[in-house]
DNA sequence: TGTACATCAGTGAACGCGCGTTCACTGATGTAC
DNA sequence: TGTACATCAGTGAACGCGCGTTCACTGATGTAC
C-alpha cells in the first residue's frame, strides 16, 4: 500500500507537471482572449505568459484550437456556476427564467470577449466539437429545463428540451446582438429592463389557452 | 446636346467597365462566399473566377473587406426583398410577423453561408461600417416596425423601433442557432412550426393586458 | 542507498506556407490640335 | 479626320509578414539492479 502509494506519487510527478502546465496555458488563453479576442489570440503570446517556450503548448495540446476548446469549456463551467446561483435566489419558474436571462445577459456584458468566444470558435473542417464539450452544453439546458417543467407540467422531456433551446437561442439573440452591436443595437442600458420585459411576455405566451404549448407541439412528434 | 452626350459616353467608357469589373468581382465573391463561406475567400480566387488579374481587385475597392462589405450590401438588398413580398402575402400585422420570422428562417436556410457572412465579418479595428450599410439594416428594421405600430398602436416611434430591434434579435437568435447547430440545436424540420409558435406568444404577450408594452416602455424614457 | 541507463518533458530556432497587397510595366482609352 | 501625346485601367510576379507547427537537442524524472 504505502510502496504503491510512493511510486504513484513518484511517477505522477511528472503527469503532475504536466497538468500544470496545461491549467497555466489555458489561464494564459483566456486572459489573452479578454483582452483582445479570440482573433487577438497567438500560441507565441500564451506560452510567453504561461511561462514556457513555444514548443512546450504542442507536447500538451494537439493543437490551438484544441487549447481553445478547454478555454471555452472553463468558460462554460463559469457561466453555469453564475447561472446555478441566479435562479436559486428566486422561488416561482417565472422569476428563475427571467433570472437566468438577466444573468445571462450580466455574464456576456462583464466578460465580452471570454463569453464571444464561445460563438466564434469554429472546429475546423472535420468533425465537430468532442462530446465531452457538447455534454458541458446541456448542463446549462438543463438549468433552463427545470424552471420551464414547473411552469408547463404537460409537456414531456423532449417537448422541454425544445423549448428550453428556443427560449436560450432567443435571449442569446437579444443579448448578442445587443452587446455587439451589429445591426442597430438596443441602447445598453435598456437591454436588461427589455430582456426582462421579453421573458414576460413569453411566458404569457405559454399561459394564454389559445396558445396552449402541449397543443401545438404535438403535432411534430 | 448631342455633342455633350457623346463626350459622355466616350468619357464614360473608362468607368462604365470599371463598373462592369466591380459588378463582377462582387458577383464572384458571392459566389465564393456561397460555396465556402466567409472563411474561404481568397483574392485570388475572386480575381480569377471574374477573370481579371490579382491586382485588378485593388484598382476597385481598397480592401478585401470592402468587397465584402458590397457583397453584403447585396445580400440584405435581397432579403429585403424577399420580406417584403413575403409581408405583402398576409394581412393581419400577426400574420406578417409570423410571415417576416419565417421568410427569415427560409432565407437564411436557403442561403447559408452569404447570410452568416452578414455577421461573421467584422470590421477591422478602425471605425465601423459605413453609414450608407447602416441605413440598409434600418430598411429592414422598418419592415418590421410597420406590422408592429398597428399591432401596437399605442407606442411611439422610438419604442417601436426597439421592439422591432429585440424581435429581430431573437428571431435571428433561434435561426442562427436552429442552423448553426452551434450548442445543441433543435432540430431542423421543427424550427419553422417552432419559430410560428414563438411570434405567436410573444404576440399574445404583447397584447395581454397585465403586461402592456406601453406600461412597462416608459420606465425607460 | 547508489549507480547506470532509459524515457520523455521542455526548448526555441527554423520551417513553411498561405495570402493580402504592392509595383514597375503595357496597352487601351481619352485629349489636343 | 488623323496624328502625337497623356492618362490611367489592367497585369501578375514578387514582396512581406504573420504565425502555427516541427524537430533536433538537453536536461530532468523514472527505472532496474
Amino acid at each position: 500500500m504505502f510502496k504503491i502509494k510512493v511510486v504513484k506519487t513518484v511517477t505522477g510527478k511528472r503527469e503532475e507537471k504536466k497538468e500544470v502546465l496545461r491549467q497555466a496555458l489555458v489561464k494564459a488563453a483566456g486572459h489573452r482572449i479578454s483582452k483582445l479576442g479570440l482573433g487577438g489570440l497567438r500560441a507565441r503570446d500564451i506560452a510567453k505568459d504561461a511561462g514556457c517556450a513555444l514548443g512546450s503548448l504542442y507536447t500538451v495540446f494537439t493543437d490551438i484550437d484544441e487549447l481553445i476548446l478547454h478555454v471555452n469549456s472553463n468558460t462554460l463551467s463559469k457561466l453555469g456556476v453564475v447561472m446555478e446561483a441566479a435562479a436559486r435566489r428566486v422561488d416561482s419558474p417565472q422569476d428563475v427564467l427571467v433570472a437566468l436571462a438577466n444573468e445571462y445577459l450580466k455574464f456576456a456584458t462583464e466578460n465580452r470577449n471570454i463569453w464571444a468566444a464561445l460563438f466564434d470558435h469554429r472546429i475546423p473542417e472535420g468533425a465537430g466539437e468532442p462530446e465531452w464539450h457538447v455534454a458541458e452544453h446541456l448542463v446549462l439546458m438543463r438549468g433552463i429545463t427545470i424552471p420551464l417543467a414547473r411552469l408547463l407540467p404537460t409537456l414531456n422531456e423532449n417537448q422541454l428540451a425544445v423549448q428550453a433551446r428556443i427560449l436560450f437561442a432567443a435571449v442569446h439573440g437579444i443579448v448578442s446582438i445587443g452587446l455587439h452591436g451589429h445591426f442597430v443595437a438596443v441602447p445598453r442600458r435598456d437591454l436588461e429592463s427589455q430582456l426582462t420585459q421579453f421573458i414576460k411576455r413569453i411566458i404569457v405566451g405559454y399561459q394564454s389557452s389559445s396558445n396552449k404549448v402541449d397543443n401545438i407541439d404535438l403535432e411534430n412528434e
